[in-house]
DNA sequence: GTCTATAAGCCGATAGAC
DNA sequence: GTCTATCGGCTTATAGAC
């Protein structure tokens, strides 16, 4: 039956997950993913190819959720609106998968080497994709010159701040986990941040932004 | 005599940063450090007593120029002001110390489990100084109310991206680092975001912060 | 599908010659 | 101080019984 091997697999894929976002990949140990799995450790190999396989899917299970976070992008929307649903999908993928994103924002601080290279088309891709439509607000003068790539790894990394700020004393729920309090405020210190940032200065607005401006 | 002690910590140590940073503690091999120090591998433990302890020195070599970055905060400065000399004070120290602060970043975000207790002491007591000063400066209305750890996050986080992009297609000079034109670009965008999402809502003052901003 | 018992290899660390 | 040669422990991964 197909039904167990799904079920298992994964129990095992959320124990990698935990693991390889507190030790990451060379520290965490196939024993310990087993053990929080519940699971002998050859039950680890059966249900994947190896320990690298394994990291490759935590890395999987959350570059799709990832990429639909930028679907609201699109040259002519309104670029406050775009902004604000992106960073909000980006906070709540935070609370939906906090342990396989922290790997994955650890996987590309660290160069991306375990990506697989159909993994790591994808995500560039959307990332030319989401720059160019920065750039071409910025050119109409919609939002303020900020440096797309810059923008973007900001909010990369802020929206997972949640969990990077754990080893100090923060306000957390019985089981570990940030409660919904935090979750908001930083959304709400993101968007702040952000949108403040892209207002365009209306001082020196550039060439031809006025019309289309206002066509928008 | 204790000079050439000196010349080959210290080399060994740079050789240390390096591969912490590309690899992390658990994947980066003594065998890598000492081959990348021109050393044999006894060496590095002749002048350093474990791998454990080579990496507390690594961190130990960034965190004293990362305090004093924050030097500039003080309650009665002009907030503003106090920002800016933070956030190129944080740019210059990416800059000047790239490796050795990407490895304090990612041990800070994997819970600083082998920051040594005097080292996570001495990091908290600023952190707490400085979260102090910025929440002085929101209750005088002086700033927005951004919540300041996550303020400081933002600006930790975003201050070393020049690295974190290396992955993609981006502006390095020939030795492998990145140009000068980057730090000033991170700088600008960093000072914009920061400074725009912090200058206080005069449509809706709090309490006594007219007052007490005229003051100031 | 599940698990015990073990193989094979790598890495941190050191002994000891020079 | 410097380096070769090696040990001991730990980890990934699997063979093979149930």
């Amino acid at each position: 039956m197909t039904r167990i091997r799904e079920r298992n697999r994964a129990i095992i894929l959320i124990a990698a997950s935990e693991e390889f976002a507190r030790k990451g990949f060379a520290a965490a140990r196939t024993k310990d993913i087993a053990a929080r799995a519940g699971v002998p450790k050859p039950s680890v190999y059966y249900y994947f190819e190896n320990k690298e396989s394994l990291y490759a899917d935590v890395l999987e299970s959350v570059i799709g959720p990832l990429l639909q976070a930028s679907e609201y992008f699109h040259k002519d929307c309104i670029p406050m609106q775009v902004l604000t649903c992106f960073i909000r999908a980006r906070v709540q993928l935070a609370r939906d998968l906090p342990f396989a994103l922290k790997v994955l924002v650890s996987e590309i601080m660290h160069g991306g080497e375990r990506l697989r290279p159909e993994q790591i088309d994808r995500i560039s891709r959307q990332e030319l994709y989401n720059v160019a439509c920065l750039q071409t607000w910025i050119d109409r003068g919609q939002i303020a010159p900020i440096e797309p790539r810059h923008l973007l790894f900001t909010i990369f990394a802020a929206s997972q701040n949640y969990l990077d700020l754990e080893w100090q004393v923060t306000s957390h729920t019985s089981d570990g986990l940030p409660g919904d309090v935090c979750y908001e405020a930083i959304t709400q210190n993101l968007l702040r941040m952000v949108l403040k940032a892209c207002e365009p200065d209306v001082t020196e607005p550039q060439g031809e932004a006025r019309a289309l401006t206002i066509e928008q």
